[in-house]
DNA sequence: CGTTTTCCCATGTTATCCCATGATGTCCCG
DNA sequence: CGGGACATCATGGGATAACATGGGAAAACG
């Protein structure tokens, strides 16, 4: 099962257009989609994306909330309402939305960041801000790499 | 079940191709992918590399945690977005990216180390140097060798 | 109509394929 | 035991394809 990995940073031309770089393009396309879903973060200033796959799976965790509660009313806004389906043109391009972009403080360079079954698109230089806090913080979390059905002796992270 | 074993070194062409060791190559094969995956260790200066399987068990650890929880958001992104998929080509060999190579300090040769489930990539001189004090070091570390047969199961993985 | 989006083509760069070479290793047969 | 004959492997280089990127023209939209 493919999944989004790797970090690239493309450019952004005077149309507003961005390739999406061609391997998250393949795993995209093997969910069955000619595009990717993206939505703004709630938890910073960069852009939630997915395939199919996870977008579907978010309407599933938004459908365990109760329906009228606030609670999912205002996730769904977010994870819904503010999101879109970003179709990649003939040469594997998708138009990044002004307010996509104003969200995550894009100006002519975007970073995709693999996550496995989610990607993020940054401006490269908070991406790197961000890397950097992760980098110390991973060594914290080392413990969750440590769980249940425990990675092989070495230990990948420690 | 085959596992990296070994070390080899091999060079970088002006591409900044380098033959995947035939029997590293044979043990990515058997797990079912043409390729390894490879991230920068954040406990030094070279590269860790693996096969499928051990890659994929990144991954589900991930998918046990919360997907927008912030762990989950810098583990991965240092776990999946650092890392590179490398396919081998027809003869065999992989094209290590720039930012690999840099980490590692690796100009024209790459030292290749196998190490069980995942293997790692040095630059020669970096390599011998971290091997000598290995040697040292394995001797103080014996005694955490416990005989599998031994009484107490110990508890877990480490 | 004017604006925005989509399609199409051009270009430079990078990655991939394909073939050649030499070195090493393996196997078989005398 | 020795000596090829042959496979495997690392390595180099030229040709080809894939990719990111820019721009013009057609099409859709309001």
């Amino acid at each position: 099962m493919e999944s989004f990995r790797g970090r690239f940073t493309n450019k952004i031309d005077a149309k507003g257009r961005v390739s999406l770089p061609a391997k998250f393009r393949s795993v995209a396309t093997s969910q069955g989609m000619s595009g990717v879903v993206c939505f703004p973060s709630f938890q910073g200033s960069f852009i939630e994306g997915s395939g199919p796959r996870f977008a579907d799976s978010v309407l599933q965790m938004l459908d365990r909330l109760d329906p009228f509660s606030p609670e999912r009313n205002m996730l769904a806004s977010v994870l819904i309402g503010d999101s879109a389906e970003l179709m990649f043109d003939s040469d594997g391009r998708i138009l990044l939305p002004e307010e996509l972009r104003a969200h995550a403080g894009i100006a002519d360079e975007a970073t995709f960041v693999g996550l496995g079954e989610k990607f993020q698109i940054w401006e490269p230089k908070a991406y790197e801000a961000f890397r950097a806090e992760a980098l110390e913080k991973a060594r914290a979390y080392g413990d969750l790499l440590k769980s249940p059905t425990a990675l092989p002796p070495a230990g990948g992270a420690r």
